[in-house]
RNA sequence: GCCGAGGUGGCGAAAUUGGGAAACGCACUAGCUUUAGGAGCUAGCGGGAGCAAUCCUUUGGGAGUUCAAAUCUCCCCCUCGGCACCA
């Protein structure tokens, strides 16, 4: 008998496998494409991983056997090669990271290679390939030109040792064993020095992922995913429920209000009588005049009356309607003072309008001094009618962009803002501070507003602030603070009173204090909170701290009836629900109604942040956008309306970013040039920044000096667009964009996912996003490019995380030696369910090498010496065995078939080793239920079945009748089970004596349980424990048991 | 703190529509094979009692539902993974 040489075995069908390209399917003509994909590996250590193998083969298997099912299975491979993984170990042996890239290449591809995995070797890709990059770089432009990337001052993790910028997963978060044993607590430090990172504000480049919040969130319902990646993704997006509520802020009336009514308006139409009388009630003083020619106004003599007849101070509060807020701006363009607010109803910036013209059109030059507006007025308040029919909505976006402040969308009382009573007017003539809440249910219980550090308000209330410096040192404190220093705090709440400042529960009236403390985050809901201490441990715990009320103090005009959960505050838990209702309505109803009573707005809220692609270092693909500082006051003075002709040329991109224009497609890739040293830069900027000819370069648009952007763009770009890229590599009709959309309509979505589950968050969120994104722009026909993903488990050694300290890293290469590709595969997926991991442990490994040894030896010992001489005959000489042998083979097919269809590789090898044990057991063994043991084998160990099934065609078939092409086992059809075979006739009946079990016999499936106790009363056994007493009842259950309870 | 996965022999695990707990494999023990070994074959292998037939007991702990619970319900403990002052 030939020794099973498994070294010898597998490299000759790696290489035979290749040559006959026996994986790599026709993608143009496949007529049932299967798209096994799975995540590529990113090349960062010495070699691939045996964390890596677990996962390519686990995918392998799920590739071959639906290979086997007759799918064209393409299943490609690439390498993830950019990012700060490959730079940091490029950094650690001192190499060049493009030098140490050529060097992992042919390690990793080696290593993949010996794997036996069902690669297509002829699309290979590797993301830090100019030709791949180059596309990387496309996809960005696209984003930027469609208005989803722009420019935004953020504060980023700086490492002050390492002179570098951290990704969050750098800093260290957890309680953990520093490198040198000491046990201390290293929260908010730089895991490679162990130095406390800083804070340091940079500005760039941000994806809009928010802008798909709702779609991400949506389809994961319609996705067959593993449903722990599922919730991680669904909780990472953080939908939540919730109103936005105005609190007024006593004394936010302003002392003198001045409000201009519109085309064809008086002091005494829509809304001007109410909010005159309601801004004096408040103690204002109100001037409504009556401008000048109403029906057929100039602007230039209304603006000119309102200077001459109204007071302007720094406290003046400006209202404009309609025609009335063009009047309003230009007003405060010829002010030589500032004024406290500018609110605009209805305005606008070009007399464009919905239903028809206006004879002020033309009488006036619509251009404005922007610059001299936005000086002139402290804050600005657009309010925007959704349902106006008169002037289009873009119109607020074209103030907003020229003077900045806020847009505020309601639907208004009476179309175009006309209703004789305006709540929202009112309220944004008054200072307001605006909370967002998921409990407004909680509203009568709010005995105290808190604003982040960052709220506007804080500043903007200034001069009402009485103890403003104290406030200031707070705020000042606050943002200086470390990540460090804020989690040690942690539990310890701290805050300033803003004195002088009320704010009014719009539920009860009750003037309330207004703090400012880090505890609340600016960036969440609306950077400030209603704090509630009856129901809410932060609030309540920062209630305790400063004293301040746990309850409220109910007016009388608030009935109890009204009020929903007030709650009652106690010592020790802070919390106690006491429930009811709001004017008739309970509960769920109730807390809605609320807002409605309050005029608030319900409003869902995602915890998602746009995604930060800006990576201040070298490994990566520059990002291709070119700045111009000609260009930026072109496309700023579209925003004036200076020039309409020059901005046409301007995309989306350019236009919102002044100043930044994209590289043209044919100017990609914009190469990353060698640099000789590619360390991390100490002012937090690219290595690239040192490199003059790099980022000298000349505008794409006006020909004029520009500077290069020289940061490089984050590595799950690259990975969040690569499965488009496979099937197109080399593909003559991808040529202006990256893929072929034939094929890509072929064999897209993927028919199969599988990778880790740690990328449950970031590389599985960006590639739907991305995926959504250019569905949108036309360019794909999907937006959930993967509709199977299986997350795979994590491979351990002993009984602890790999790594590189424990030194326990299992390196492939040296069992593949020992023990051959076959038997690490087949070990791996042995250890336990794919998608839980396993606990990798050398000793487990000769089970199976002693498997693969039998079922070689089962070959040459007992089939390969009956073929060839007469084969027929043999078997059917057998033939009255083979249906009982059948049986078994039978449920094994189904067995395997099933569990490979549920990643349950591990109990299908354990019904292999059943088989092969019934069949060593068998006398005389069928050579075609040999070969269906080999079928069912090859997916788990591809070499060596292929090697017994040739010799197998070679000895049993004769020269002539051979084929002549390469007829390989994977390319077999899987085998199909008989459900009739598998049926069993009998079964072990099982006798339990009060749910014990005490004897059992053979029986007939189709017994009835009437023929059943007829026997199970005749057991000797069952006489014995019975003792002649008479049973108190009788169980059956068909094909399974009879329990007799005494 | 919140979310998720899990806890079964010496070890990896199997059994989840409630119906024989420990399949399959590793390790171990004994024997066989004139036997160099990480070789092969046979048998044994959760714990306890017994010469044995057999009996009792056992799925993190406690309670419950049921003729019957590893599986369902409630409470508690532990391990791993993720998120974390998200209003």
């Amino acid at each position: 008998m030939p020794k099973y040489d498994f070294s010898k075995i597998e490299r000759k069908w790696q290489r035979i496998w290749r040559q006959k390209k026996i994986y790599e399917p026709n993608l143009k003509k496949a007529k049932k494409p299967f798209y096994n994909l799975m995540m590529f590996p990113y090349p960062s250590a010495e070699g691939l991983h045996v964390g890596n193998m677990y996962a390519f083969t686990g995918a392998d298997i799920f590739g071959r056997y639906m290979r086997m099912k007759g799918y064209n299975v393409f299943e490609p491979i690439g390498l993830d090669g950019f990012g700060i993984h490959s730079e940091n170990y490029a950094l650690q042996i001192g190499v060049h990271p493009m030098k140490q890239a050529k060097i992992s290449k042919k390690r990793f591809y080696k290593q993949l290679e010996m794997i036996g995995n069902g690669f297509a070797w002829d699309k290979r890709l590797e993301t830090y390939d100019p030709e791949y990059y180059k596309w990387t770089q496309w996809i960005f432009v696209q984003m930027f030109k469609h208005g989803l990337a722009y420019r935004k001052k953020q504060a980023v993790n700086w490492c002050p040792s390492c002179k570098t910028v951290l990704a969050d997963e750098q800093v260290l978060q957890k309680r953990q064993e520093t490198r040198d044993k000491r046990q201390e607590v290293l929260v908010g430090a730089c895991e490679r020095c162990e130095t406390p990172v800083v804070k340091k504000e940079l500005e760039q480049w941000f994806f809009k992922i928010t802008k798909y919040a709702e779609k991400l969130l949506k389809n994961l319902d319609k996705i067959d995913w593993s449903e722990k990646v599922k919730i991680a993704q669904r909780n990472w997006i953080g939908e939540s429920e919730g109103a936005l509520i105005n609190f007024e802020i006593a004394g936010g009336v302003a002392p003198s209000y001045v409000l201009l009514h519109g085309f064809t308006g008086s002091p005494n139409a829509n809304f001007f009588p109410w909010l005159k009388k309601e801004l004096e009630k408040r103690g204002a003083k109100v001037f409504v005049p009556a401008l000048p020619n109403t029906d057929n106004p100039s602007i230039p003599e209304q603006v000119e009356f309102v200077l001459k007849n109204a007071e302007f101070n720094e406290n003046t509060v400006l209202l404009g309607h309609s025609l009335g807020s063009v009047v309003g701006l230009k007003v405060i363009e010829k002010l030589d003072h500032p004024i406290k607010r500018f609110v605009s109803a209805a305005g606008f910036l070009e007399p464009k309008f919905k239903d028809h013209s206006r004879p002020f059109e033309k009488s006036f030059d619509w251009k404005f001094d922007f610059e001299r507006i936005k000086k002139n007025v402290r804050t600005i308040m657009i309010l925007r009618d959704s349902s106006d029919d008169v002037v289009p909505e873009i119109q607020a976006d074209k103030i907003q962009q020229a003077i900045g402040g806020e847009i505020i969308d309601f639907k208004a009382e009476d179309n175009h803002i006309c209703g004789e009573v305006e709540p929202v007017v009112l309220k944004n003539c008054i200072g307001l501070i605006k909370v967002f809440t998921t409990r407004p249910d909680t509203l009568f219980g709010a005995t105290y507003m808190v604003l982040g550090s960052e709220h506007s308000l804080v500043e903007n209330l200034k001069s009402q602030i009485t103890n403003y410096k104290q406030v200031a040192d707070y705020v000042k404190k606050t943002k200086n603070k470390s990540e460090a220093e804020r989690i040690e705090e942690g539990k310890e709440k701290t805050g300033v009173e803003l004195k002088g400042i009320k704010a009014i529960n719009p539920a009860n009236n009750e003037e309330i204090p207004v703090w400012v403390a880090d505890y609340v985050l600016s960036d969440v809901g609306a950077g400030a909170i209603m704090a509630v201490p009856a129901h809410d441990q932060r609030d309540y715990e920062f209630a305790k701290k400063f004293n301040l009320p746990l309850i409220p103090v109910i007016k009388p005009n608030i009935t109890t009836s009204q009020v929903v959960r007030v709650g009652n505050a106690y010592e020790g838990r802070g919390v106690l629900i006491n429930s009811g209702k709001f004017n008739g309505m309970d509960s769920e109803k109730a807390k809605w109604g609320i807002v409605e009573f309050v005029g608030g707005e319900k409003k869902t809220q995602y915890r998602l942040r746009d995604w930060l692609i800006s990576r201040q270092r070298y490994w990566g693909p520059p990002m291709p956008v070119i700045f111009c500082e000609n260009c930026k006051k072109l496309a700023e003075s579209y925003k004036s309306y200076k020039s309409k002709r020059s901005y046409r040329s301007y995309n989306q991109g350019e236009l919102e970013n002044p100043g930044w224009i994209a590289v043209p497609g044919k100017d990609l890739p914009v190469k990353l040039p060698y640099v000789k040293d590619f360390r991390p830069k100490s002012k937090g900027e690219s290595p690239l920044s040192s490199v003059k000819e790099f980022y000298e370069t000349k505008c794409p648009k006006c020909g004029g000096k520009a500077r290069r952007e020289t940061d490089v763009s984050d590595t799950f770009l690259d990975s969040a667009w690569y499965y488009l890229r496979y099937p197109s590599i080399r593909s003559a009709r991808a040529g202006t964009i990256p893929w072929d959309s034939t094929i890509t309509k072929k064999w897209l979505p993927a028919g199969m996912y599988i990778g880790g589950a740690e990328h449950a968050v970031l590389h599985l969120l960006y590639v739907r996003f991305l995926a959504m994104a250019l569905k949108d722009m036309g360019y794909l026909h999907f937006e959930e490019p993967f509709p199977k993903f299986r997350a795979h488990g994590l491979l351990i050694s002993e009984g602890a995380k790999m790594s590189k300290s424990k030194g326990n890293v299992v390196n492939p290469d040296e069992y593949i030696k020992k023990f051959g590709a076959d038997a690490l595969r087949m070990y791996l997926m042995f250890l336990a369910p794919f998608e839980q991991g396993g606990d990798f442990r050398d000793a487990g490994i000769l089970g199976i090498t002693r498997f693969l040894e039998r079922v070689w030896k089962l070959f040459h010992s007992r089939i390969n010496t009956n073929i060839g001489t007469n084969n027929t005959n043999n078997i059917r000489a057998i033939s009255g065995q083979i249906s009982e042998h059948s049986r078994i083979v039978h449920r094994t097919i189904k067995k395997v078939t099933e569990d490979i269809e549920n990643f349950r590789y591990n109990t299908a090898i354990s019904a292999l080793m059943i088989l092969l044990n019934e069949m060593e057991k068998h006398p005389q063994l069928p050579i075609t239920n040999y070969q269906l043991l080999l079928k069912l084998l090859a997916p788990f160990a591809p070499h060596l079945a292929e090697e017994i099934w040739q010799q197998l065609i070679s000895a049993s078939i004769s020269q002539n009748q051979r084929k002549s092409a390469f007829e390989s086992i994977h390319r077999e059809p899987w085998p199909k089970y008989d459900l009739k075979l598998i049926k069993e006739e009998t079964f072990m009946l099982i006798i339990q004596i009060n749910g014990k079990v005490r004897d059992q016999i053979e029986v007939n499936k189709i017994i009835t349980q009437k023929e059943a106790e007829a026997l199970v009363f005749e057991r000797e056994r069952v006489k014995m424990y019975l003792n002649g007493k008479k049973p108190k009842k009788i169980i059956f259950v068909p094909s399974r048991l009879v329990n007799i309870v005494m």
